[in-house]
DNA sequence: GACAAGATACCGACCAGTTGGTATGTAAAT
DNA sequence: ATTTACATACCAACTGGTCGGTATCTTGTC
């Protein structure tokens, strides 16, 4: 069912490129490579190479969305495990490699922030709207579990992406998810600290 | 006393380009019309663009030491406290300009890790050394007020630069630090949530 | 302290290769 | 018969880097 069309094919070419390589250093030929044909299919297919980067930005949000909504952590009913799990399944995609469970929203958005504005916004949007669903179950297990705490649900929402950003930053660095899994534990350490999860250890 | 040869004047134009525009996106002329000087001469103090890539990632590690060796909470006696300090110290440096809080390290190697090893080398080891600094804060209080811990010093000193990194990126992508400081505001409160740091508001 | 001799610091023109993008053509689908 | 989905050939602009030259600064010698 998963239709291979050029223009998918580009999107998934560039999700990989871009991911490796950064968006600059990502050259229109390098794409046309990866997916298999030409420039002139390239232009037919998008306006420019900004436009590509903006419509992969959009493509990786919609890929994220599906697969952490389809996930098996999303089946735990109390919103505090659920994303104790979310936290759980992330770590969990570290094993695979590097340029797959690094994020492209951040990777483009870090170069191009100043210089090309359409695709900051299109990277923007992405990581705000993960955010946001990643605060939809704080906001539920904080106003069950910790209804009085004076830490905003949306702020810690966005901190959890702070550290993911951060640990793939690190990953990349470090040649190695290791120290990038130590960090996802931390940030898991702290959100038990802040809804007093029982130490299972006694 | 500061000596404007022309090659510290590449090397501050690189700290300030870069840091805005990305490694590749940063041509050489870039780098000529900012630091007032032409190509040539860029070329007899570089011997590529890679090299002064690397020569810029030591430079922005060593002005980073001494800018953190300098600052007041240094003066702190506590290891704790000098710990939270840093962490504060961090936040205050959010109140300044985009493109000069960010981290030329975390920029460049995010872009460059797999296509560029000598540089992707020279980023990890100027985040590692300055982890390497705040890891060493962290174990005195450790030892000092948290010696059973399960956690490891070295693993919170990453995860301190995970967060800070992370942050840099949502400041890059919602256009100002707002959301950045907050992020930085929940890694102190999970630090005195570690030390078990009594609330200042009972 | 003068001066030749070399090293250093920089300039400006140039080059070969690459880049994003275009113009044109064509075969299949509608 | 158009429109869509590509391929081919091409281009102007830009890229990192080279090269020969010049001004200035160092150094050793007398």
């Amino acid at each position: 069912m998963t239709q291979s069309t050029a223009k998918t094919r580009i999107l998934v070419s560039a999700l990989k490129v871009i991911r490796t390589k950064g968006y600059e250093a990502t050259t229109v030929d390098d794409l046309c490579q990866d997916a298999g044909l030409t420039k002139g299919g390239f232009f037919h297919h998008f306006k420019s190479k900004q436009d590509l980067a903006i419509a992969a930005a959009d493509h990786f949000g919609a890929m994220a969305d599906s697969l952490f909504a389809d996930a098996p952590y999303q089946k735990i009913e109390d919103p505090l495990f659920r994303l104790l799990g979310y936290v759980d399944f992330r770590i969990a995609i570290f094993k695979g490699e590097l340029p797959q469970y690094t994020c492209l929203l951040g990777t483009m958005v870090q170069e191009v922030y100043e210089t090309r504005p359409a695709i900051r916004e299109a990277c923007e949007r992405g990581i705000s709207e993960h955010a946001a669903k990643v605060t939809k179950d704080i906001a539920l297990a904080k106003e069950y579990y910790q209804p009085d705490a004076t830490w905003s649900a949306e702020s810690l929402g966005y901190y959890t992406q702070s550290v993911l950003q951060g640990s793939f930053i690190l990953a990349k660095a470090k040649g190695g998810p290791t120290i990038a899994v130590e960090c996802l534990q931390h940030l898991r350490r702290y959100i038990e600290l802040l809804f007093e999860v029982p130490d299972p250890n006694g």
